[in-house]
DNA sequence: CTTGTTTGTTCGGTTCTGCCGAACAACGAT
DNA sequence: ATCGTTGTTCGGCAGAACCGAACAAACAAG
């Protein structure tokens, strides 16, 4: 793990050109700067400084670390400067857009809270397909979007920052009254039964489909609804099963739900603009998000450590 | 001064979810890391962590700087793993870009110290004007380049890293056979004298006519040279008088240079593509640049330093 | 309601890192 | 040749970091 404070010498030497007035420089004895620079070249396993006469010279690779840590300096303190402007109460408003299951589940729990903590913050709604969230967010339409993808790593670009927020499996629905196995379903098992499915060429027929195919059969099509909430009361009626997403299954319909046996997930995640400093207001509502009880932990990076 | 130790543990808090499981990751006891994050919040003066039931969750400011901490964690093994790659002697081909003044006061003692210490490093030169540099390294056609400009800051843009070099005054240069008074020059003392200049819309060309402009009075133009070698020539055999970069006037012609009273100075940088790690032999050229004896040392940051 | 387990924090003692001053070695200027 | 300057090494000390034990609080189970 390397040092800040002794990169920050090590830039200063950089700069001062001897050790004496880093020292001088630091409030520091010039032997403590002596040995604070010789555990920097020992951590790093690399010749940084090089005696050259009675002073003392950078060497290449030194120079570039000298370089390098005052970009690393500088992003601490950027970041210690965005962390202080985050003090101030969240005031103003934040546009807030998700697809359409992560409303009620999501979104709308979060605004509910926010609201009566929160008295100085307006947060608005919007429904926004994930298609279309993106371009929104870049363009300022929105400060906050739920996204869903197929993959953790999203390949958005540096200029979004994403916050992981749950995974969001895919799960068989049917009505109680229809005789369903307990544990993870096998579709296959389902061949002759009437589907409900989304519309044409949408994210979730277009699943199902490829599903029930690679299981072996082509699904008997009982209907096509724009709207997870009636295919949901279809589904209810008993007139129909279905595949959907975990998030989108309202737990006040009278359904049941199974997981799959080939398990198929979707990471659902927040994006927020990078660059400028983030705003009081847009943090609250990203930590909310992520502090929803009922979404599943999302293990994101085990933050490995070298000495 | 943000530790990063301490960030790493609160990154890993945000991901592990519980502080036990936090001193199992890295290897301490849950008292210390309760103890750690605690300097961590008195450090930052924020509250970090909510004693929520019998666990812990993260602030809105917690959760954000974790976020940060990741990044500037990234940031460090990126810049440890730039450095470790260094340690391999440099080999290969690097074009160096420099203008005509630079070619043989910077670039040319550069290249051939280098040639004698390292045997398999080629160092290629190319004469590139400032205005043609750019987009040169931009394109790939050069790997460092040596520029000019008359501001400190180069507004460049984020994809390239500027390494100053040296200042570089503006002056004024004169046969020894004319009468020129020691110290700095003023110069409508010269009104009446016969002036080098560059050709028509050069920027040498263009600054001596606004100095002498501003000085009151319309210099005499003596000849136009494209190069100054040429120009020194013509000074130094008592035909006029000019204007030059300092770093322009190579020592073997017999002519006095005097400073300007209302000094101008340009500032003398190396530029390579930022983004991709450095390449040990480009970086060895760099540190050769910075190295330079004769070259005045360029103070370019204080690097301030918080608690 | 009580007990047991889990979680985070506080306290006292130990270990280790970081710092200083002095002494030393090398270089350069007078 | 002498003296001042620069960087490094060594012994000693102060403070930081760590651990284990004890403590407080919350949730689950009996």
């Amino acid at each position: 793990m390397l040092n800040p404070w002794r990169l920050g010498l090590l830039s200063r030497l950089d700069t001062l050109g001897t050790i004496r007035a880093v020292a001088q420089d630091a409030n520091m004895s010039a032997s403590s700067v002596s040995q604070q620079l010789a555990v920097l070249e020992a951590e790093t396993r690399t010749r940084l400084l090089e005696r050259t006469g009675r002073r003392v010279r950078l060497t290449p690779a030194g120079l570039l670390l000298a370089r390098r840590a005052r970009a690393i300096l500088d992003h601490m303190d950027t970041v210690e400067a965005e962390l202080r402007g985050l003090t101030e109460d969240p005031v103003g408003l934040v546009r807030l857009g998700a697809f359409q299951s992560a409303i009620h589940t999501l979104a709308v729990p979060v605004v509910t809270r926010l609201a009566g903590a929160y008295p100085h913050l307006e947060v608005q709604l919007l429904e926004l397909e994930p298609h279309e969230s993106i371009p929104a967010l870049r363009g300022g339409d929105a400060d906050v979007i739920i996204t869903a993808t197929d993959f953790v790593e999203l390949p958005l670009g540096p200029d979004l920052e994403i916050v992981p927020l749950a995974t969001d499996p895919i799960v068989l629905v049917a009505s109680p009254d229809r005789p369903v196995p307990r544990g993870p379903a096998v579709l296959s098992a389902y061949a002759g039964e009437p589907w409900a499915l989304d519309v044409p060429q949408s994210y979730m027929a277009n699943l199902t489909l490829r599903l029930c195919r690679e299981s072996g059969f082509e699904p008997r099509v009982a209907c096509r609804f724009s709207n997870y909430l009636m295919t949901l009361q279809h589904v209810e009626a008993g007139l129909s099963i279905a595949l959907l997403p975990d998030l989108a299954v309202d737990r006040r319909y009278r359904v049941v739900t199974r997981e799959l046996a080939m398990p198929v997930n979707r990471t659902i995640a927040a994006v927020v603009r990078r660059g400028s400093p983030l705003r009081a207001a847009v943090n609250l509502v990203l930590t909310a998000l992520r502090q929803q009880p009922d979404a599943p932990a999302l293990v994101d990076r085990p933050a490995q450590e070298a000495d």
